[in-house]
DNA sequence: AAAGACACCTGGGAGC
DNA sequence: TGCTCCCAGGTGTCTT
């Protein structure tokens, strides 16, 4: 499930109980993730301290003076903390237990998540390349013009791409085009600099908003049920084809874009 | 170089 | 009930 905003929020949610604990222990039961999860992984972190837990993009990063465990989440992965003697349901597939007797646990039915490594002072491929930070002061109107330059890919496929920016995904790609007013299909190289700036201005709207809103909701990531505070987005535009447009009640109209379901409206984005 | 198809997985819901 | 098919919040890699 996770976008951007419910990688934040459970960053958020999980840091308090991570940061300064060290790790006793790492029990994979399931290697078998979007990438194998390295067959030395308890070898570097066993006996560390968790220095902090960041975010680059959907990637959580724990840090160890000797480098990072990268988890990305995927398309179903989700992250909580639980008693270390707590018996793994059939989809947890990796404890990182700690010096507190707690375990931060994935759970993740579809397995396209990842837990890696990255050596200190080195960059993994996997964020190597990765664009700007949406948030940041580096993701703005100029760059993204210099990127959609002649580019001829639909707007909607080019803010997913992670090296155009990190953190857009399909829903939030659907529901920003359509506070931006531009049509998902429309060309990314064709679009004035002043469009494009308010498309950015509404990426770091909507996402910070969403970041906000999980923060407010967020709900225990340790023992209850699990399941982190994901925020209820009102959405506009996601998941309401052929609903009416929630500005002008014109029927919302749902395509396959680069097989995504893509849903917008006919008047008022062009 | 850029764009599109395909790949990796499981689960849930619709339709028969 | 049970089967089949399609869909799902991601994204790297292969093919044109």
């Amino acid at each position: 499930m996770p976008e951007l905003p419910e990688v934040e929020t459970t960053r958020r949610g999980i840091e308090p109980y991570l940061t300064g604990e060290t790790v006793v222990d790492l029990v994979v039961r399931q290697p078998k993730l979007r990438w194998p999860i390295p067959d030395d992984l308890l070898l570097k972190v066993k006996d560390q301290r968790i220095a902090s837990v960041e975010r680059r993009g959907k990637y959580l990063l724990l840090h160890f003076p000797a480098g990072a465990v990268m988890i990305h989440l995927g398309m179903s992965g989700s992250l909580y903390l639980v008693a270390a003697e707590q018996p793994a349901a059939y989809h947890d597939h990796v404890d990182l237990v700690l010096s507190s007797g707690r375990a931060l646990r994935l759970t993740d039915p579809r397995r396209f998540g990842s837990v890696l490594w990255q050596d200190k002072g080195t960059s993994h491929a996997l964020l190597a390349k990765l664009g700007p930070e949406p948030l940041s002061d580096s993701f703005n109107a100029i760059y993204l013009t210099q990127c959609c330059k002649a580019r001829k890919q639909a707007i909607k496929q080019f803010i997913m791409d992670s090296h155009v920016v990190v953190g857009v995904g399909n829903i939030y790609a659907n529901e920003v085009l359509f506070s931006a007013g531009i049509h998902p299909k429309r060309q990314a190289g064709k679009i004035s600099v002043a469009r494009l700036s308010i498309l950015v201005e509404e990426i770091k709207k909507v996402l910070s908003r969403a970041i906000e809103q999980g923060g407010t909701t967020l709900k225990d990531f340790v023992g209850g049920d699990g399941k982190p505070g994901y925020f209820k987005q009102e959405l506009q535009v996601y998941g309401r084809g052929d609903q009416p447009c929630t500005v002008c009640e014109t029927t919302l109209k749902e395509i396959r874009l680069g097989q995504r379901s893509t849903v917008y409206c006919p008047e008022c984005q062009r």
